[in-house]
RNA sequence: AGGGGCGUAGCGCAGUUGGUAGCGCACUUGGUUUGGGACCAAGGGGUCGCAGGUUCGAAUCCUGUCGCCCCUACCA
């Protein structure tokens, strides 16, 4: 039946690759580590970064391009910063190639060796914070409010297409506050800003929170995150935003003259999005029969088949229906394509999660009906034509909530209140998915429960309530419950 | 880093005792089809990872080498 997808019991992380490849999201690369995103991942990739870029701009933001390359020294100017990422970073140490004198191909020429070496972008702070320097004087300088659409290359061991590449696509945002209490509410705003897009975009629930240090990204003094629950229990890092302090304006030397004409460190904040979030959308909705995609983000979301193939009826049929649904907005495609038949569109369609189907043939003609059929949950109708552009457009919306309300059920019945060890083990290799439970805030603790359970601390929820328990490792006590899980 | 495995058409694979390259899918052309992944026929496509060696003759045997995958470990 389906176009050889192997089936989420069976094998959920070749089931992945299968929805990556059927669906034509992504091929490999020949650099191991790397993809090329085809048509299809990159449309939706496009849609996800309007969206989000529209979100931005209305919070104030406008873009930036920084280079690609970064100085080897700058890297080393924060310790935290140099700690974290000098393990995964690309470097260039030559400019130049010159034919190999023993036989064929090029090799790199030894007397092209830079001064200073290069790396490729991990992520932008050091170049961004040096830049800076020179663009912040004054308090009235500030805020500066910036973010920037690039991508970035971290040499990962091993790597999953969206989930985990050595290069992938992103945005950065790295903005520059007089205050600590404008930073963390700027840090704030962004984490509320990616878990709006992520529920009413993506209809993908997420868990908003902090990190534990452990868990921080790399000269940070606080990471938020939003957090999302996987369909195999498995929990996925969506978006982080970061309170970095001063520690990047006192790296680079960032001050400014405040109103009393005192010099003080400007305070930093920077928050990412990147096309692992496709992966997330894959893993949150789709099912055995293919990729299932939320309306507003499908580059397609209504797709028009002619049954059994088209004739001057129902060619007329589909582009009258096909101009109502585009006159409000929606993105149409008919399929007039004669040489395959309707049974293989209707697979394929399904494969590329388009959100609705509209079926046409002879007999739906002469009632006056159309077929409408739905990919969340693979319902089919049959529709009045007339009035049908406005049935599609509400359908739409209704297919939108339906994938979230389904995602976040499931979320639910995934998180599960434990306390005590055994319970955590039973729990986590049983059912999976977020566990809440009492730690004692120590990085020992996370760490001992990470090496015995492969679990961490995704985060401590923004909404966890003040209660009294024991840590559920040591006894100790503790005030409020985190959210562990397996984690992508 | 340790252990195991694989390199043959775009993809997935077969190839026995060494005898000169094959299957399925995909692709091209023509025809019949078309309400849930059509069928028939005819075609095109190869430096058998690479380099040596043994041999009259190597995808096959030997040596070396390169690349990739899986498990364990490591990392986020």
């Amino acid at each position: 039946m389906a176009k050889e997808i192997t089936s989420r019991t069976e094998d959920y992380s070749q089931w992945y690759l299968d929805i990556v490849k059927k669906a034509g999201l992504a091929d490999n690369s020949p650099v191991r580590g790397c993809m090329i995103i085809k048509p299809n991942g990159y449309a939706l990739w496009e849609n996800m970064r309007d969206a989000l870029d529209r979100m931005f701009k209305d919070t104030g933001h406008v873009n930036v391009y920084f280079p690609l390359l970064i100085p080897k020294s700058f890297l080393s100017k924060e310790a935290a910063h140099v700690e974290g990422f000098a393990k995964e970073c690309a470097v260039v140490t030559h400019y130049r190639l010159k034919n190999d004198p023993d036989g064929h191909g090029v090799i790199v020429d030894p007397e092209a060796k830079l001064e200073e070496e290069l790396i490729i972008r991990p992520t932008s702070e050091t170049i961004i914070w040096d830049t800076y320097r020179n663009w912040i004087n004054s308090y009235r300088d500030l805020p500066l409010l910036y973010n920037q659409w690039a991508n970035v290359m971290r040499w990962e061991m091993r790597t999953r297409p969206f989930l985990r590449t050595a290069e992938f696509l992103w945005q950065e945002g790295h903005t520059a506050h007089a205050t600590a209490e404008e930073a963390i509410a700027e840090t704030r705003q962004m984490l509320d800003v990616y878990a709006d897009f992520a529920e009413n975009w993506m209809a993908m629930p997420v868990v908003k929170g902090v990190k534990t240090p452990n868990e921080r990204f790399a000269g940070a003094e606080d990471t938020y995150c939003i957090e999302a629950l996987m369909q195999d229990g498995k929990a996925l890092q969506a978006g982080t935003s970061h309170f970095l302090g001063q520690n990047f304006a006192r790296a680079f030397d960032v001050k400014f003259l405040n109103k009393d004409n005192k010099e003080e460190l400007v305070w930093a904040t920077s928050w990412g999005v990147s096309t692992r979030l496709i992966g997330g959308l894959i893993m949150t909705h789709s099912d055995d029969d293919g990729l299932v995609l939320p309306p507003k983000l499908a580059p397609t979301q209504v797709v028009i088949v002619p049954i059994p193939k088209p004739s001057p009826e129902i060619t007329e049929a589909a582009d009258k229906i096909s101009k109502l649904l585009r006159g409000m907005g929606i993105r149409v495609k008919v399929d007039n394509d004669e040489t395959k038949r309707p049974g293989f569109k209707f697979a394929e369609y399904e494969m590329l999660g388009i959100p609705v189907r509209i079926g046409i043939g002879a007999r739906d003609l002469a009632a006056g009906k159309v077929e409408v059929a739905r990919r969340d949950t693979k319902e089919k109708m049959s529709v009045d034509t007339e009035g049908v552009a406005e049935y599609i457009k509400n359908l739409l919306d209704d297919i939108q909530q339906n994938l979230f309300n389904r995602a976040k059920a499931y979320r639910e019945s995934m998180t599960t209140k434990v306390d005590n060890f055994d319970d955590f083990q039973k729990v986590l290799e049983e059912k999976g998915g977020f566990i809440l439970a009492h730690w004692d805030g120590t990085g020992e603790t996370e760490d001992k429960i990470k090496e015995l359970t492969k679990a961490t601390i995704r985060c401590i929820p923004l909404d966890s309530v003040e209660e009294d328990g024991k840590c559920v490792l040591t006894g100790a006590l503790s005030k409020r419950r985190v959210l562990f899980a397996r984690a992508y």
